[in-house]
DNA sequence: CGACTTTATGTCTCTGAGTGACATAAAGTC
DNA sequence: GACTTTATGTCACTCAGAGACATAAAGTCG
């Protein structure tokens, strides 16, 4: 196993006299490992489908027992949230870091979208097929919405601070839901239609950049 | 047990000689037994919590054993799923039944939304308490996400034949993930700040025909 | 009425997800 | 090496959910 075994990473910043004992593992040392289990978790679930994979088999793909893959994620299907919540995440911090009184078109572009933006890293070609995977696996579509799903309330405080209007006023509630609805079916798209047409990956990912800003386009249009 | 137990409706129109034996139960007798098999799941959900209850206390409170319950059901969550896609055909009725050129802002008040809208019919109260359960167990916000997630392409498809466009374009499919998401937002607006203030029947239906109301308009306007 | 047929439900059994309790190993300090 | 804390493994258990088969319900036809 490369992943979990031992391998205690220095926690950076001493916490205020720690007693003894054998250090914690850092939340980076952490995210590795759920990473590992989750590359693991979608190569099985891509050959085999997710029915026919085990708990024990996604262990022993990474050299840990099941009880450890369940003490990284609290079900067989959420093993993919790692692939999946890395492009939202990027979106949320690109969200955050944006200034009041700017149009939101801006985000991608100004953020390097073509390595920053939902689907990119390492992982990019393996988020797509899990994405199509969403549609055959109501198990993984499950997860798929639920990790849009919890990024939206950070949205609505975003639009409702920018309005200025209290943070569970409707407007902005509901331009958020708009908002991530409008992403993540982009996203979908994409993965569906055009990810694999363009093996290459700079044309995929330019592809990629154009469907998103038709997505804030219509966004900010609004369902006519 | 008022519900599972024999009672087989006539079938209305004879299908082509059917071969003697017990008549199978009707889509409508189906639809009945699934939906007393929600009130009760909904029922022990809410005061018991979901993981606290088994399928069998399920069946039980109906009088069926558990296996019959899986029969009806593909799991234990899913038990709610007739009380939150009651609301959402409605909407997706409404929606096939308007004609193109229309602005959607029309749907609501010209259908009677007071007794059609989503949250409507006897369960009002009921699916209200289930919607703010969302907040609280994941397994039933799973449910719920799913629920408007299966309505989106005939939403899709619906809009855009409204624009003239083939059904998988990729703006009439986010347009539609845009609706979608501005009613599920609106209703659980709805259902979390202004539900319980008004036990008045009456007064709740029009708070909630005044939340779809900003959801259609804010979904028109788009987020800015 | 009873023989026959088809459907609905129950019973039994099994796999596997997920949890809690406890043992053991890893990795440090003194 | 003694001691402490954390991470993982092992074992035992509950329950979700499915498959196989038996039985009951509800009809038709003689």
């Amino acid at each position: 196993m490369t992943a979990a075994r031992g391998r205690t990473s220095r926690p950076t910043s001493r916490a205020v006299s720690r007693p003894t004992g054998r250090p914690p593992l850092t939340e980076e040392r952490k995210a590795e490992i759920r990473l590992e289990i989750a590359r693991a978790a979608v190569e099985l679930f891509v050959t085999q489908g997710v029915a026919a994979t085990t708990g024990e088999q996604i262990g022993a793909a990474v050299g840990v027992s099941s009880r450890t893959v369940w003490r990284y994620f609290p079900s067989k299907e959420s093993c993919v949230r790692p692939l999946f919540s890395a492009g939202i995440d990027r979106i949320a911090d690109s969200l955050r870091r944006w200034g009041p009184g700017r149009p939101l078109d801006g985000i991608f572009d100004s953020e390097r979208a073509d390595e920053d933006g939902p689907l990119a890293g390492p992982d990019r070609a393996t988020v797509g097929a899990l994405v199509r995977l969403t549609r055959t696996e109501p198990g993984l579509r499950a997860i798929w919405l639920q990790t849009y799903d919890e990024a939206e309330p950070a949205f609505a405080r975003a639009l409702a601070e920018r309005a200025g209007l209290p943070a569970d006023d409707l407007r902005p509630t509901i331009q958020a839901a708009m908002f991530n609805a409008a992403l993540r079916a982009a996203v979908e798209h994409y993965a569906l239609h055009t990810a694999d047409t363009h093996p290459d990956r700079t044309t995929a990912q330019t592809e990629l950049t154009e469907t998103l800003r038709v997505a804030l386009e219509v966004a900010a249009e609004g369902v006519g």
